[in-house]
DNA sequence: TCAGTTTTCTTGACGGGTCAACCAACTTAT
DNA sequence: ATAAGTTGGTTGACCCGTCAAGAAAACTGA
């Protein structure tokens, strides 16, 4: 009986150690900086950059569909943040011919300005975040990331 | 010139590559195979199961700032949760003699049953979740992940 | 004692993120 | 040709998470 409840108890630093804990507290810092260097550089959030970056790296006249499926990017979420990157000019929307349903998108002049500014900095970000990160360690954490991500996609085990 | 240009390019594969969009990928699935386990074995959503750990792990009688203080958790998100975890007797909260501020906060019967119940698959979930992760792999990512923590928290660099 | 400050907790507001319903356009099979 | 099913995209609803304002109680120092 003792040992059940033993087991059952768990101190604080069994839950500090946990890497989901870890993971999510990581992911809500990162987000933070990231929210933080683009409002202030660029006035944009973190979706309406990711939309720039991901449109930028699949070349112009991409359908939507193209970015959603290829990226974990939620549709909705998509349409909303695209409605104003539009509307603001950052990207141009024209009618595809072969589908009515679709728009092809691309990065404006003014998308690709913003976008060439953006990037530098982040590119100073990444390297920055990872500068006291060993290779062995990086390798290590790409291929934990990986399995984790493996192993969380089941519901059963 | 062309070198210029050339810098701002980004290949989808150095996007797919980023530590910061790997971590938020893996955050996603974590939370949604978290969020699945608890509604369906708990009928919790993930901040109420928190808090129950927590306040498992800081025992009885703890006011909410404890855990609010130790844990990085947001005062706001924190009452609110707090508020159906009592209505649903999850949670008693005793009046603090010494501080009319406060509540003293402690599972209830029921609230330790539940966490219970739930702790034990979330052990197993943890398992599963590492199971293929080999130790230095592990030692690794934790190591990595400490620091890109603490890269993300400067705001300059 | 009592004005100013700090601490604890609640509340409101809002953007991020997910899910599901839905419509319109397109495709497939008969 | 057309019914059935699929795909692309929009919208609404809802929860998560953060931030800031503020109420109430407690503390501090003249």
């Amino acid at each position: 009986m003792k040992n059940q409840l033993a087991k059952k108890e768990m101190p604080a630093s069994e839950l500090l150690a946990l890497a989901t804990y870890r993971i999510s507290k990581v992911h809500s810092k990162l987000n933070a900086q990231a929210a933080y260097i683009l409002r202030k550089e660029a006035g944009l959030n973190l979706v309406q950059w990711r939309i720039l970056a991901w449109l930028n790296a699949f070349g112009p006249k991409v359908p939507s569909s193209d970015i959603i499926n290829k990226v974990n990017m939620d549709k909705g979420l998509f349409s909303r943040s695209l409605k104003t990157l539009v509307s603001e000019e950052f990207i141009v929307a024209d009618a595809d011919d072969l589908d009515q349903r679709r728009q092809l998108l691309s990065l404006s002049d003014k998308g690709n300005e913003i976008y060439g500014q953006v990037i530098t900095i982040m590119r100073k970000r990444q390297k920055h975040l990872l500068h006291d990160v060993t290779d062995t360690e990086k390798a290590a954490l790409f291929s934990a990331l990986e399995k984790l991500e493996l192993n969380a996609e089941r519901r059963d085990f």
